[in-house]
DNA sequence: CTCCGGCGATGATCTGCATCAACCACTTCA
DNA sequence: TGAAGTGGTTGATGCAGATCATCGCCGGAG
């Protein structure tokens, strides 16, 4: 396994005209504002694979997603693993301020942050409300969504939380401007089962069974989505 | 089922001396931002199992627990549950800024919480970043749990999510300052079950199961952990 | 070209927890 | 004093999804 990625000082056009400005939390930021964060900043890439940050280790920075997808997850001392979340172009990593992370982040496919010493950020944010309030908002979202899941995890079917899991990702893809026929799956089986509190064996099943109804179609990296209303009554838990 | 508690605009002695204080949001606040904040809020009380607020319905306030315990759930359409958490004194809801509840809360036996205006408090706060990152620590704390909760849920056995949920109760009740031989759980079997991801049956045989390895003693309304190190590596995922 | 390793699909079997069904201890109320 | 309700425990049985095993596809290395 690599634990540490390929990094690289290299710097991309500047923050101003960052194609993941708008979601992430430079939202907040006036031009005069953003250029001083740049300062502060410095642009990390990883190759597909590569582990950003691992779970209790001492946390030093805070990342901002610029391109790509990471999983974020958490291991057992078994090595059970629990994929938390997927982080998106615009994703925040480190909302809470704790000294240590609390989870490990590794990249799917290439991968761009923006990555801020925490101190730095801390003296930089602690006297801009509108930026404060546009964290807050992001970590509301990420606790709604957290709080989605622990639903779906509890008590959900696995036919419900892979067509929950469609749902939900798909509409995350639109929210950053990413949608189209074909919904591009980019992680693993194993990734989804993870990530779903399930096997991988009952992740491919249940994909089949989808397809065998006529609901999904299933490609090489993604599915399509056709008879997109039946999945969403399925995520939602009706029938 | 009742849907909506008794209210009364009972104000209990001055949030100087709340007991809550240290805990909720208001230790960011000195004497008078507090007294300025007191004037926003109102006091409230609910009876034993009254809803404090429903999923879906428009959210017009935040709350701040004082006293008591509530349940934090969501319903699926056809009445399955899960219960994301249960709100201490201290503890914040509605974090998340959207204009519905994102959830549902009642109370699990008599609760006094501060409710204010989410208007009022949005003008309150916009220009107090100690207040902010106040919020954003809470939140922070919030989103951990939450995760923890995903790991627990996704990849646990029934025993170490029972162990996990005892281990994190124990710690959660430290942390206000309520520790002791005998940890209570004010809610119901069912309450367990359905924030563990269980039925109720399974969560009766995993307490009588531990109780009869010695690990702990059932009393009515509570435990004691016998054998504290063993619940807490089971909770951890070793064997 | 073949070999190999990673990934996904699928069949057979097993099992942890759900489900169904009693039952018990208490409490409330008639 | 007993009937009915509430909350919890326990046993018997069933099933959704885990586990184990095999196979096929594809892409890269030699």
């Amino acid at each position: 396994m690599k634990i540490s990625g390929s990094r690289e000082g290299t710097h991309w056009q500047s923050c101003h005209d960052c194609t993941a400005r708008g979601f992430a939390i430079c939202a907040a930021l006036n031009n005069t504002e953003l250029r001083e964060l740049a300062q502060l900043s410095r642009h990390v890439r990883f190759e597909s694979g590569a582990t950003v940050f691992a779970q209790a280790n001492i946390a030093t920075s805070f990342f901002s997603v610029h391109k790509g997808i990471l999983r974020i997850y958490k291991l057992l001392p078994d090595s059970r693993r629990q994929i938390v979340s997927f982080a998106l172009p615009g994703d925040f990593l480190g909302l809470s301020t704790l000294p240590r992370h609390e989870f490990s982040a590794d990249a799917i496919g290439r991968v761009a942050l923006c990555q801020v010493a925490k101190e730095s950020f801390a003296t930089f944010s602690e006297n801009r409300p509108r930026l404060l309030c546009r964290m807050m908002e992001l970590a509301g979202r990420e606790l709604a969504r957290a709080q989605e899941h622990i639903v779906l995890l509890g008590r959900r079917s696995a036919e419900e939380k892979i067509a929950s899991f469609l749902i939900g990702w798909r509409d995350r893809l639109n929210g950053i401007g990413r949608d189209g026929e074909i919904l591009t799956l980019p992680m693993k089986r194993l990734d989804i089962a993870d990530h779903l509190g399930l096997t991988i064996e009952t992740v491919s099943r249940t994909f089949s069974k989808l397809e065998r109804g006529g609901v999904i179609q299933i490609f090489a990296g993604g599915v399509v989505l056709l008879d997109a209303a039946r999945v969403e009554s399925l995520s939602a838990g009706v029938s």
